[in-house]
DNA sequence: TAAATATGGTAATACGTTTTACCAAGCGAT
DNA sequence: ATCGCTTGGTAAAACGTATTACCATATTTA
């Protein structure tokens, strides 16, 4: 509640010099025992800038938004742990914007983007709110980072090894002798998955559109989705999920139809779950490296000259994690 | 990027007058014609009101924060949307902060606290972290709503019916024969737990603290504290878990020790959980009104001169929600 | 000794709003 | 003709900060 002027008051100098001792300039020539009686008058008084005025005055605000479009989608646990330390490390505050479509439009958000209060946005997933928020961000011309989206103009891409995580689920199904295989996709004609497709094919040379299918990614439709693809392909021996939400779905299903995973069908599922271990069957993933997702999302949002219409893919390679969802084909 | 004033020039009035319009003052006496004027002007040059200015001079800044200490526990997913909603109507930005642990200090959200950046909170959980923002947050004498938290003097409490929920849960098993249980419990001597061990004793009026085990929420400590329990009293035919990701745990026990759910022990949790039903064993539990309680936690911030030091709860009633958890002692 | 430079600051302005106090013009009543 | 009221606004200050331009005094240099 004390402002710049109480603090100069109480040290005996002008804002400015109090003003430019917070901000730590280096321009600043100050003798020892000013700066400390500033220093001092800081800490008695409990002093911390407005952000209103700071952000009026400077025209930014120092925090960042990351917006998903189901928060509680556990991929986000560890993007967001990411994210944080980015985030932190940098100085900035990152605060968390659900986009979710059950909601109503996310006018809170947009007036925040609108009214500049925000200095830069990671957004992940591509729907109409998605696109929404991108096009209002971009004209305030904020830094845009998209995660597992559509390339677009407005916005830069980052994404995983998406080639390099198929390639390695689809590598252990055909080690396991596996030869006719299913795919449960999701984001349909966007890059990941479209390099993801690449990567089974990379293994699987012949593989056909017809053992693809596209769902939400969401446990329903992913069980709908394998349901009407086992119907369809009755020959398929496994499985590799793009979704591990999707893989649930997968699970499910095939209790529904009594049949058991992984005698009956291998399930791979592409990023891992927290709670993989508990689910009817383990399910086998192939981990991604999200923490670096959402720290290198954030590092590229504070970068000067972010290039939109331009991609980045995370070095570090994807991992593959045996439980009980695979085994050789019966 | 147009502001107040160009609005006004290109209106032909002065910037008083398109502030009053723009918030909807009605006490502006102004003719039909000049209204409409600026609303084209507002229209033309796409204004939205720069929200630091705003909040300069306002000394508020129409956004409210959610604190959970892991957003990807899914039992936010609920109480968000109920939030959500409830920010909307009142035409509130609201956003996340994650104050999870596993982070560095929540810097970023004290500097926004502390800045004025802040209009309110609502802050679930209870630990360091928590009680540090609390305290910041009180100082600065913003509302703040907490959740299953305890009764302090800076914020007001706010709950579902624990003592119901507890019941519900309790009166289920008796019913199917059990006459020996123990229980899970988070958050030790919280009202919220103290409550739902109350619910417990009012259809087992004997319940013992040695039937009891308290562990941290989340499902390794939750399968750790089923196992101590299980070894130390080994008569138990059935289990209560006050936190659905100890539930998880207990049914992780099992499976480690070889033993069947529900024929060697029946389980029933309090929360649901998404992924309840794809579980080892689909987990029967007690619903919750969670999306109330996100919706009311929001109101009430919002509400003039709320009251700390005191506590609400949550009318609507909890559910039970059978699946497969649980059976007759065998 | 005078001029230049370094030291340690100060003063003032602008950022975009909101809000309060004020006021001119028109008009009806007295 | 003057008073008083209504209509339809205007003008100006304030919110708390960052930053630029400036300046007095002390110290060094020529």
């Amino acid at each position: 509640m004390s402002t710049l002027s109480d603090i100069a008051k109480a040290a005996g100098v002008s804002t400015g010099v109090v003003s430019r001792v917070v901000n730590g300039d280096t321009t600043l020539r100050i003798s020892k025992d000013t700066r400390d009686r500033v220093l001092k008058a800081i800490e008695d008084l409990d002093y911390t800038p407005n952000v209103a005025a700071r952000s009026l005055r400077s025209a930014r605000s120092a925090v960042l938004a990351f917006v998903v479009h189901d928060v509680s989608n556990s991929v986000y646990r560890e993007i967001l742990d990411g994210a944080q330390s980015a985030a932190a490390e940098a100085g900035k505050s990152l605060v968390l914007a659900d986009a979710s479509s059950s909601h109503q439009s996310p006018a809170g958000l947009l007036r925040l983007i609108n009214g500049g209060g925000l200095d830069g946005l990671v957004i992940q997933g591509s729907g109409e709110d998605a696109d929404e928020i991108i096009a209002r961000a971009a004209k305030r011309n904020m830094p845009i980072v998209a995660l597992q989206a559509r390339l677009t103009t407005k916005a830069h891409l980052l994404r995983v090894n998406d080639y390099e995580a198929a390639r390695i689920a689809a590598e252990h199904l055909h080690e396991l002798g596996h030869r006719e295989i299913g795919c449960i996709a999701t984001g349909e004609g966007l890059s990941f998955t479209n390099e993801r497709l690449r990567g089974i094919k990379a293994i699987y040379p012949g593989f056909s559109e017809k053992n693809i299918r596209h769902s939400d990614p969401d446990v329903e439709a992913g069980a709908l989705a394998t349901a009407a693809l086992l119907d369809d392909r009755p020959q398929l021996t496994a499985l590799i999920c793009l979704n591990v939400l999707g893989a649930v779905g997968a699970l499910r299903t095939m209790r529904r139809l009594g049949l058991d995973v992984p005698t009956d069908l291998s399930i791979v599922a592409v990023h891992d779950l927290a709670l993989a271990q508990d689910l009817a069957t383990p399910l086998t993933t192939v981990q991604t490296p999200l923490f670096e997702l959402g720290k290198i999302a954030i590092e590229l949002v504070l970068s000067e000259g972010l290039e939109p219409r331009a991609e980045t893919i995370i070095e570090k390679s994807p991992e593959l994690i045996l439980r009980k969802s695979t085994a050789p084909p019966s």
